[in-house]
DNA sequence: AGGCTGTACTG
DNA sequence: CAGTAC
DNA sequence: GCCT
C-alpha cells in the first residue's frame, strides 16, 4: 500500500462503501468528475499555466475513455485487474494508472479534490449544462463574477435560447419517462401523416437504446419513397413545427426562428439574407414541448428514405459510440454520418476527401457489415469498447496493435463490386 | 508532432 | 467564422 | 492524456 498506513485497497474501499457505491462504480465517478471538469475549462478558467493547459477538450475525451475502460471492470477490482486495464485497454495510460494507484491507496484523487474546492471550477461545471454556454462562454461568464443559475438569470446579454432554456430550467433538469417519450413519438406520427402519409415517426436517442428515462426526445421523421435528389423532405419542417405548434405540443422554438415567419418576427431584415435560406433548408429543429404537464427538450429531424439507415444509427448514439464508430470507419478507409457512408481519403493536414460515391444503405447491419464491425443492439451501443472488429472478435481500439489490416476494405472497387448499388 | 466524429444552426 | 449542440 |  501507500504510505496512509491503510493496505490493500481499503482506503479505497472505504470511499466507496461511503457513498454507498461498488468500487467500481466509485473509481468510474471519480474519473467522470475529472471529464466533466476538462469538459467545463478546468485547465483554462483560472488563467493558471497548469501543465497541459489548453487541451481540456482533448482530456476530456480522455478522461471518457477511461471510464468506458473502468465501467467494463468487476465491481470489486483488486490491483492487478485495475493495472492490467493500462495493457489491455487503449486510450489508458501512465498518468491515468498513476491516478488508479492513488485511488486504491488513499481513497481519493486530489485532482478532484482541487477542483471541487475551487468555486469557480464548480461554478463553470454548473454552468456548462445550461444550453447555449458552452466551453468560451463559461469561462468568460465566471470570469465575470457569475456563480448560480440565478446570477445568470440577472443577465441581460443571454441568448434567446439560453433565456427560453432558462424559463424551463428546473422542469428540463428532471429525467423524461419512458412513456412519455413513445407518447410523443406519436402525437408527432399523428400530425405528420396529416401533413403527408409517407412520413413515419421513429423515437430515437436513449429511448431507443432501452433506457427507462431519458434527457431530452430525440424524433425523426422518415419520407418513404424519397431518395437521392430529392429535398421534399426540406419542406416537411416548414410544414410540420407550426402544426406541432398549433397542436400545442410545443411551446417554444430554440433554433429555427427566422424560419417560421408566423412564429417569429425578424422576417424582413432576415428573409433575404443567406442564413435564412439555410435556415429553411433546415432539417434538424430544436425546442420545447410540454407533455404530462411538463416541459421538455425535443429534437426533430427528416430525413428521405435512402438515408435512414445512417439516420437512425447516428441518432440512436450513444454519442461516445458514434465518435469510436466513426473513428473505426475512418480507419477502415469511410467516412460515417447521418447522411450516409463513402470511401474517403486523407489528403493534407486533418483533412479528409471523399474518394468515392455513397453507398446504399440497407439497414443499420449493413453498415455495420460494411465495416467489419460486429452488429450491436441499440442498448449495446454506449462506448468505445462496444465497437468490435468482426474480423477478430475484439475491441476495434486495442492498446497493442493486433489490428489486422484489410486490403479488400479499402479496396473501394472490389468494394462496391460487393455493393453494386452505389449511391452517386 | 498532430490528431482526437461529422454535421447543422445562430449571430 | 467562432461558438454551440447533437 | 494517449496514440500513431
Amino acid at each position: 500500500g501507500g504510505g496512509t498506513g491503510l493496505g490493500g485497497g481499503a482506503a479505497l474501499e472505504d470511499a466507496a462503501a461511503n457513498q454507498g457505491l461498488t468500487v467500481r462504480a466509485y473509481i468510474v465517478d471519480q474519473f467522470r468528475k475529472l471529464s466533466n471538469a476538462y469538459r467545463a475549462g478546468a485547465d483554462k478558467g483560472t488563467g493558471a499555466r497548469m501543465h497541459g493547459s489548453g487541451r481540456s477538450d482533448a482530456r476530456e475525451y480522455h478522461y471518457k475513455q477511461v471510464c468506458a475502460a473502468l465501467e467494463h471492470l468487476s465491481d470489486s477490482p483488486d490491483w492487478a485487474e485495475l493495472e492490467a486495464i493500462g495493457t489491455q485497454r487503449h486510450g489508458v495510460g501512465g498518468k491515468t494508472i498513476a491516478k488508479l494507484r492513488e485511488l486504491w491507496d488513499t481513497g481519493r484523487l486530489g485532482r478532484v479534490d482541487e477542483f471541487s474546492n475551487n468555486p469557480e471550477q464548480v461554478a463553470r461545471e454548473l454552468l456548462i449544462k445550461v444550453h447555449g454556454i458552452g466551453q468560451s462562454r463559461v469561462v468568460e461568464l465566471v470570469r465575470q463574477g457569475v456563480r448560480t443559475i440565478s446570477d445568470l438569470r440577472q443577465r441581460t446579454d443571454l441568448s434567446p435560447q439560453t433565456s427560453i432554456w432558462l424559463k424551463y430550467h428546473d422542469q428540463l433538469e428532471q429525467p423524461i419517462p419512458r412513456d412519455h417519450i413513445g407518447e410523443v413519438r406519436d402525437r408527432i406520427g399523428a400530425v405528420a401523416s396529416r401533413i403527408d402519409p409517407r412520413l413515419k415517426a421513429i423515437a430515437c436517442g436513449s429511448y431507443r437504446r432501452g433506457k427507462m428515462e431519458s434527457r431530452d426526445m430525440d424524433v425523426m421523421l422518415i419520407l418513404r419513397g424519397a431518395g437521392p435528389g430529392s429535398t421534399e423532405h426540406l419542406e416537411v419542417m416548414a410544414r410540420i413545427v407550426p402544426e406541432l405548434h398549433a397542436d400545442g405540443l410545443l411551446t417554444d422554438d430554440l433554433t429555427t426562428p427566422g424560419k417560421f415567419p408566423q412564429f417569429g418576427k425578424k422576417t424582413a431584415a432576415r428573409v433575404t439574407t443567406p442564413s435564412v435560406v439555410q435556415a429553411e433548408n433546415s432539417i434538424a429543429y430544436m425546442g420545447i414541448c410540454i407533455v404530462g404537464g411538463v416541459h421538455r427538450r425535443l429534437d426533430l429531424r427528416c430525413y428521405p428514405e435512402h438515408q435512414e439507415a445512417p439516420a437512425l444509427l447516428h441518432f440512436t448514439g450513444s454519442g461516445d459510440f458514434n465518435r469510436f464508430m466513426s473513428r473505426a470507419a475512418n480507419a477502415r478507409g469511410f467516412t460515417l454520418s447521418e447522411l450516409g457512408l463513402q470511401p474517403s481519403v486523407i489528403k493534407g493536414p486533418a483533412e479528409r476527401v471523399p474518394s468515392g460515391p455513397h453507398l446504399e444503405l440497407h439497414s443499420e447491419a449493413h453498415i455495420f457489415e460494411i465495416l467489419r464491425l460486429e452488429y450491436k443492439d441499440p442498448s449495446e451501443r454506449r462506448d468505445k469498447i462496444d465497437v468490435i472488429d468482426s474480423t477478430t472478435g475484439r475491441p476495434f481500439f486495442q492498446t497493442r496493435e493486433s489490428r489486422t489490416a484489410l486490403p479488400a476494405l479499402t479496396d473501394t472497387s472490389r468494394l462496391q463490386a460487393h455493393h453494386p448499388a452505389a449511391i452517386t
